[in-house]
DNA sequence: CATATTTTTTACGCCAGTGTAAAGAAATGG
DNA sequence: CCATTTCTTTACACTGGCGTAAAAAATATG
């Protein structure tokens, strides 16, 4: 009997959730840096000692919660950067890519795209930069088709504009709040706007 | 004799800037979360507790590196604010304002701007937070004023856009690295490219 | 139900980082 | 030179946070 069966599995499954759920709430509310493993293990029901039955270390919780998305933006960008869509169309599904989650995925999408982790966990950081290495190739490339195809401004140079879009994206994981301000859709809008005309197109 | 001379306030003025010198330097290269008073006394030369002589704690040592940068930030754009400059022109010299320090003040305009000690300091962000609400009231007036000169795109939400160009000018304090890539002044001025147009200027 | 497995709690130990106070050393001033 | 002031070091103490192993409790299984 050394193989368990489907419903501790389950069992055991349904708690590395609820540690997650937990944990993400409490990394939103007041930071990774800020949360102790007694928060979260309070925060669950449980003891802190606890935690290991289930992830080895705390950066292991917050790998466990931002790479799924992380994944999703990158492979999300890789569909729009192989498909036949103008670089313009390209440009605008990648910034939507980037801010629609703040719709329904407020939580992981800022504790995710804060990457405020960058100065604590080496092996969070480790896990995470080929996937962000990968998604800024992507966007740099598509900068590069829109420039090769006379839409977007040739003289930018296509990496540094992209680090400014994104960090134009990226920094609405600090001040956006859902319910405040713009709804998510118009933001995406308000954003394109600004994305591509700063991209020289649409000069018409 | 309570009144100390101007030698002995020069020598531990002289002490104070050899302290904040070397945690400029540490916060710079390995963040202000990783950067102990032990790392900082060593690269001093002095025992940690050494520092409470000259400065009451580690996040104190911050304030007095990051505080003064940010006030020249907001007062430079309150000059630009109040000129008789086109909007076009304020929102140029406001852009460069931000990102000129990365030529000479590298360092501290890094840490300033990286603002990763949200999630630490309290005290530092109560000390902050006043000015960089400032700097935020002074921006938006500047796209205000060119949206009431029809200068701007009318139908950006004044303090969304100012964000989103804050988060592009800001990023660079992320990937920035002087001797690579652009020259400060073209990063200048690409960014202001970007930036006009984004706001819809220089539509011709 | 007894046994095996899984999960949780208890019990320790460690340490990095901090802050305080007193003692000692160095600098200053008359 | 000596008393005073300033600066540095020594000496402690504390605590938050972490990780490990064993014991106890809960659950699953035949």
């Amino acid at each position: 009997m050394a193989k368990s069966s489907s419903a501790v599995e389950q069992r055991r499954e349904n708690r590395r959730e609820e540690i997650l759920r937990a944990a993400q709430d409490l990394f939103h509310r007041q930071g990774y840096a800020n949360t102790s493993l007694d928060d979260i293990a309070r925060a669950v029901g449980i003891k802190r000692e606890g935690l290991y039955y289930y992830f080895p270390n705390r950066p292991e919780i917050l790998i466990a919660i931002i790479k799924p998305l992380g994944l999703q933006l990158r492979d999300r960008v890789r569909e729009i950067r192989e498909s036949d869509a103008s670089p313009e169309e390209k440009m605008r599904l990648t910034v939507e890519n980037h801010l629609m989650r703040f719709e329904n995925r407020f939580a992981d999408s800022k504790i995710t795209l804060r990457d405020d982790y960058f100065s604590e966990a080496d092996i969070v950081l480790a896990e995470m930069q080929p996937i962000w290495d990968d998604y800024e190739r992507l966007w740099i490339e598509i900068i590069e088709e829109g420039q090769q195809k006379a839409v977007f401004d040739k003289s930018l140079e296509p990496r540094i504009a992209h680090l400014g879009i994104l960090g134009l994206c990226n920094w609405a994981a600090r001040w956006y709040k859902p319910g405040e301000s713009l709804p998510v859709p118009d933001l995406i809008d308000m954003y394109n706007r600004m994305v591509l005309r700063s991209l020289g197109a649409g000069s018409e």
